[in-house]
Formats: C-alpha cells, sequence, structure tokens
DNA sequence: TTTTTCTATAATAGACTTATTATATTGTAT
DNA sequence: ATACAATATAATAAGTCTATTATAGAAAAA
C-alpha cells in the first residue's frame, strides 16, 4: 500500500484529495501546517509528497528544498496562483510536477501514479516496499524495527542509519559517506561514530552480531545493507 | 553532453527541435523512420529520447513499448492528436511525459532538463552500473563481482584491480603502471604485490588459474584483460 | 536518566614481503 | 636446425606486518 502525504492547509481540497486518493487504493495523511508537514515528510515513511505553495507558517518553496536535502521520492505542487508555475519550472528547488487548481483529482491520482511508476522503475523499489522486507519491518512512526515478528527499540541516530542503509540496499557506503548523509555536511565528526553505531544496531537486529546478515562490512571500503 | 534522440518523421519540426536543443547545449540527433528509430535508441547512447506517435511503418506506442524493456531512461512523447493524451496516460506502456502540438520549444526544453534532474538524482549516487564480459560481472554500487551466476568475495584491493582492468579491456598494463593506477603515483612499492594480487584473483575468478581466461600474461611486457 | 560521542585496546582481515619454484625467452653449441 | 643451458620474468606459497574494524567503557550531552 502506497502512502501519500498532503500538505495543505485548505481542508476541503485536503479532503477530496484523500478520498479520492483512497479509492485508488492509497494510503493518504493530511497536514495543515508547513512545519509539522515538513516533520512529517523528513520521518522518510512516505511514496509520495503533495504539497501546497501557499502554506501558514512556511514557505512551501521551502519546505521542498528541504524534504529534498535528505529525500529523492516525488513531490507535486498545488499552486492556486498560475504565475508560480514559471517559478517553478525555472528554479529547480526539486519538485517534480505542478498542478494549478483548480484541478480534477483524476489528473493527480494519474500524476501520483505515473511518479511512482518511474521512481519504481529507477529505483527498484518503493519506501513502502522498502520498510518491510525479509524478517526485517521498519516502523517509521514508532522507530521501532521488527525483527522475525519480534520489535526492537532503536534510538534515533541507530534508526537513522539503519533507514538510510535499508532505504539504499546492495550499495557500499564508506563510514564518511555514512557521516555526511546522517549528520550533515558541515558536521565534522569522528568515522569512529558511524562504527560505534553500526555495532550497536547489529546488536539488536541481527541473530549472531558477529556473522550479520543485513549489514555487512566491506573491509577498507564500507558497510552495506543486503535485502 | 547530454545527448537526445529525437524520432520524428516530420522534418521541420524536428529540425526546430534540433535546434533548440543545440542552443541550450544538448547534442541531437534525428530519426525519421520508427524502425530505425527503435534500432538506434536501442544502443543506449542517448540520454532522452523524443518520439512522436504517428510514424510511418511503426507504431509510436510499439516504439516506446519495445524501449522501455531495456531501457529505463526517460521518453517523451509528442502527439498531434488531442485525444491520444488520455490514452497515454492510461496506459502504462512507459513513456514519461507527452506534449500535444503545437508546443513551444521552450516547453520541450523545460521537461527534457527536469526528466534529466530527476534521472540523475534518483540513478546518479547509486549508479547501478554493471560492468558484464562474458560470464564476468561487476556490480560498481555494491562491489559485487558473479562469475558464471557464482558469486565471488574479493577484497577491497582485489576489486579496484579486477575493475581497473575490466573497464580497459584489451589494453596492455605493465605492473609498474597498474601500481600507479591503483596505489596512486606518490606510492613506492613493490611489483610484486600487482602479481600477488593478479594471482589471487585469478584463483577466484579463473576456472582454472594455470590458463587463464580473463586477466591474460603478457610475458615481459604486463597483464591484459580479455572481454 | 538515556542517548550520543569519544578514547583506548583488542581482534583480525588482508596487504605486503620474501623466498622458492615454475615457465618463457634468448643465446650458444652441436 | 635442434638441443640445451643461461637468464629473465612470472607464479606460487608462506609468513610478517599494518591498517582497519570491533568492542568496551568512560565522558559528554541531551
Amino acid at each position: 500500500m502506497k502512502r501519500i502525504l498532503i500538505i495543505e492547509d485548505d481542508m476541503d481540497i485536503a479532503g477530496l484529495e484523500r478520498d479520492y486518493l483512497q479509492l485508488n487504493g492509497y494510503t493518504a495523511e493530511i497536514v495543515q501546517d508547513g512545519e509539522l508537514g515538513l516533520k512529517k515528510a523528513m520521518t522518510a515513511m512516505y511514496d509520495v509528497i503533495v504539497v501546497d505553495l501557499m502554506l501558514p507558517q512556511k514557505d512551501g518553496f521551502e519546505i521542498i528544498r528541504e524534504i529534498r536535502k535528505k529525500l529523492e521520492i516525488p513531490i507535486i505542487v498545488v499552486s492556486a496562483r498560475n504565475e508560480d508555475i514559471d517559478k517553478i519550472r525555472g528554479l529547480d528547488f526539486g519538485a517534480d510536477d505542478y498542478l494549478t487548481k483548480p484541478f480534477s483529482p483524476a489528473e493527480l491520482i494519474a500524476r501520483i501514479k505515473s511518479h511512482l511508476r518511474r521512481y519504481e522503475r529507477l529505483k527498484g523499489h518503493t519506501i513502502s516496499e522498502i520498510i518491510a522486507h525479509r524478517g526485517l519491518e521498519i516502523n517509521i512512526a514508532s522507530h521501532k524495527v521488527i525483527v522475525n515478528s519480534i520489535p526492537v527499540q532503536l534510538t534515533t541516530k541507530e534508526y537513522e542509519l539503519l533507514l538510510f542503509l535499508a532505504t539504499n540496499p546492495n550499495i557500499v557506503f564508506s563510514k564518511a559517506h555514512i557521516f555526511d548523509k546522517i549528520w550533515g555536511d558541515e558536521c565534522y565528526g569522528d568515522n569512529a561514530t558511524v562504527a560505534v553505531h553500526i555495532q550497536k544496531i547489529r546488536k539488536k537486529i541481527e541473530k549472531d552480531p558477529t556473522n550479520p546478515e543485513y549489514i555487512e562490512t566491506l573491509w577498507g571500503t564500507g558497510y552495506r545493507f543486503n535485502p
């Protein structure tokens, strides 16, 4: 079941969107506040984000830019003003598509479908799919991970690290790269920190932490998540 | 320099498209015939394909379906008839975007730009590029090597060395040259080290390490990878 | 408290060296 | 020419060393 996040302050429109999405087999969640919307989006549990440009508290452009720093998922912009379109298209701030109000819900569905298809084609999987894999299930809301039906409590950093690796399976990342991704480019820190976190995650999710199945060590190169 | 393939029988339109693309720093190639267009596209030398639906000889839909079987790159459809749009959107036959004639060249450029951006975003960092020669497969993103469907575990140095040779097939490299490439010019070390690594790689990937098929020895000269 | 980060130490994979054996090439004598 | 020896180069095996990672525990931060 694909999950869509709607960031939209007009509840009439948001509700309509949600109903249509649900009719088409999607799970939709509405957030009316920009600040909260950004936070929700950053949990990385959604497959697509639909965001209105005109929001109270936080600028839509800013939200998208922030999301794009961390996530690769499709972002569809909704705008009431036709003039915004050029701005959206011209500036490369990370949105994938745009719709001007009023738009037909069918149009929205069609576009979401198309973006999901492409994402899956290029990445090989969608977010929802990666969250449950083999015996490992990542519950994003609670930061809990379920390994072979046994719930495991991860700390924030442990969770972020695992999620990053799990959403990029079969790719080797150096400790420095992982550090940059999780802590941010600006942060200066020790790669040992990454090693320590990896160790702690392994203790919690691996059957035998000495012979890890999920997070593999490539000596001298980095770590790799095996799905 | 990004390469665009235009499959379009109307030379007026195709020429206009090409000129605009070139003005924007792209390399554009025009093919007027559907059959040939498909063949060209399949060479996988292009970054984006722009295809007209109405073509002599071969149906545009069919072409796109064929391309999509093999390639993940963005495909943009151009159609003269407005009615086609619904068909394009409704059917999932692999196109990424559509434009109805007449359209502004700027619009085409904008869309191509946007698709390229997204493609790079989703594929760029995690290039799951695979180098394959005969039974040997090297997956760059995951550092995995497979020989005749059997995964082989290489160490970092072994992997680097094999990758270097495999990406430069049919070229002879002296041990000193290989050493410089893998270890860096500044490093001083023994050429024997290279020989030892070659030996270890052979043990892992060659059927008969004594008569190597992949990494051949050129007595007194160096080593050569045979594809 | 709990979580995160740092530091010191231990474990170890694998990188490198060395010594030895095998093989190809070249040169020389028959 | 052919056979053989001499020489140069490569393959191999084994052992040493180093760099990297794992781990534990303390310190700092939240």
